[in-house]
DNA sequence: TTCCTTCATGAAAGCGGTTGCAGAGCAATG
DNA sequence: CATTGCTCTGCAACCGCTTTCATGAAGGAA
């Protein structure tokens, strides 16, 4: 720290090793084609001095940042976060670095930091959510890979990685009937692909043959307070549900907290369902029926795109569906 | 996306704007120098062109990369995110990158990771806990800033930004036995960190006269199955505390739950305290008493660090105390 | 008028790598 | 023995920007 530090560059490592710096190079860029005892000159003289290769300058030269934009509104308390946890580490594994760009939860995403970050020439850019009129423009422009998450648009800006939000809602509308529950409320953040949900949940109803569930709407992200306000309206009202199904982990797990507190039982006075399925659900009491995405599938699906498309781009937009698994648990 | 792309550079911008690279250059990084008109010309060049610097030939050549690596244990679930969160923020309006690495619990970072994150030529490199040597050896070499958040050991490595655990500690058992509680317990990750804070607790307690408080301790982080395994216990037990201190919000907010599930009410039966104050603690029904920490004033101290380091190495490690505020809610 | 500053800009040498191309060495083939 | 085809390595031209140094113009002092 304190001397002012004699940076080890590949020339360095090349003259150790007796070797050009191109041969370096290929030690590590592409170590097959490396002579068996070239290499290993190559891997002591590393050793010794203790180099790291310079990322910028590789990238700048070979136009292969290996970054990875992830866009997201908001980090605390956010759905995404366990699959984000796992998209880094899958990426990580791979040669990928993460950069976090945390947008605020106004639609409007501040361009600077979508310069800043294309600044950078990351291979990939990772939105979660909708993305404004702007910024869409400003990726387009770039030239890097748009990857939309967790949800199959019609047609995808780039690609999208995800799954149908739609056969979601239908999933958990079997799952609760087939329960015996009849009286099911909707507990839904007024985002978009949670009205998906929503939508699939009330049409299999209907099919069903139950009765139009009743709803109700909260801001996005659901809250704890939410489900408590919820839960308060639950108790004043005199036809309760049976069962009720919610947009977040979060807001069922406050239900049912709530509900408990309140002398509830669950599941046989109240049954919760959620989504997401984070540590809140598995570790409730009693443990909250859920909705899993496989992150690291995700984070997987993504490293592969990147790597197929290094080189000749794979122009295609296409989505890429990673499913669900609809948990169940004792709550439901 | 679909057009092999044509990546505008500085260059082209020069010729646009019929002045000379290092012009452009400067207006971006040094705009005071460059005379009004010619700096005009050169903004209506870049808007047309749609010029975007690319920052990794930029970091390349100034040796200022503008990034800084951020290592954490695990995401989801961290009593860190907030001020991550915070931390961001904060560092993405200074114009620096905050790339994640996401260690894993076990002490033993993988050094490929580290490697990786250096190989981005980091200005800083953020640690949130304990560094195994392999890594802090790695880092010393590197000759990158290291920042140690959340604590001011007496020798810091590098630099240090936090607060005083045992003082938390001390500040707990003062609100606590001026609130009249008698009869504290101490629900606390088996880590270093909390274990100090737990130590200024006793020492203090014991200073005010209290009778020597129990103490249990769970794994780190603790869980929500960890405070409701706690309930459980203390549900058995004849002798109850009144008030029980926990080491984390997520703790608190679990023990919390779960006593007015079984009954109990918050606080006249059984008072909580928490740590991090956290959206949980906040929204908890009752709201949970906890220890702030300012996470931005921590990413503001960081990136005028940052700012002041560039070119001239200031080289004293030091300390940066950013000090907590004790908010208290209904819970305690 | 002459000389010295100050201000704004340009020329060019890097920053630390990557990679297309060419060549050396060597075994296999005709 | 000449040719061909491999495998491995080196040369050198970039990648896109920053920054030192030099220069010309303009303004002020002598």
């Amino acid at each position: 720290m304190n001397i002012p530090h004699e940076t080890i560059t590949l020339d360095q490592v090349a003259a150790a090793a007796r070797v050009s710096p191109a041969t370096v190079s290929r030690y590590f860029n592409t170590p097959g084609i490396v002579a068996r005892e070239t290499a290993e000159r190559i891997r002591e003289a590393v050793e010794q001095l203790g180099y790291i290769p310079n990322l910028l300058a590789g990238g700048l030269a070979s136009n292969r940042s290996r970054l990875v934009a992830v866009m997201i509104p908001e980090l605390s308390g956010s759905i995404f976060v366990d699959m984000i946890e796992a998209m880094i580490e899958e990426l990580s594994s791979h040669g990928y670095v993460v950069m976090l760009l945390v947008t605020g939860l106004k639609l409007e995403t501040p361009s600077d930091l979508v310069r800043a970050a294309l600044g950078r020439r990351p291979e990939a850019v990772v939105v979660t959510g909708a993305v404004d009129a702007a910024t869409r423009s400003l990726l387009r422009k770039s030239g890097t890979s748009v990857i939309e998450l967790w949800d199959l648009p019609a047609e995808p800006v780039d690609v999208a990685i995800g799954f149908s939000h739609f056969a979601v809602g239908e999933a958990l509308a079997r799952h609760v009937h087939e329960r015996g529950y009849r009286a099911p409320h909707l507990l839904m953040p007024d985002a978009a692909r949670a009205g998906v949900r929503r939508q699939g949940f009330l049409e299999t109803w209907q099919a069903l043959g139950g009765a139009e569930p009743q709803t109700t709407q909260v801001g996005t992200p659901g809250t704890l307070s939410d489900a408590h306000a919820f839960i308060d309206a639950l108790i004043a009202s005199t036809k309760r549900p049976d069962v009720v199904v919610c947009g977040s982990d979060l807001l069922a797990f406050g239900v049912a907290g709530e509900a408990r507190a309140r002398g509830l039982r669950i599941p046989q006075d109240l049954a919760v369902v959620g989504f997401g399925d984070t540590r809140l659900a598995r570790e409730a009491i009693p443990p909250i029926t859920s909705v899993a995405i496989d992150g690291a599938r995700v984070g997987r699906e993504l490293s592969l795109l990147l790597d197929e498309r290094s080189g000749k781009r794979d122009l295609l937009p296409r989505s890429i569906d990673v499913g669900f698994e609809l948990i169940a648990r004792s709550s439901c």
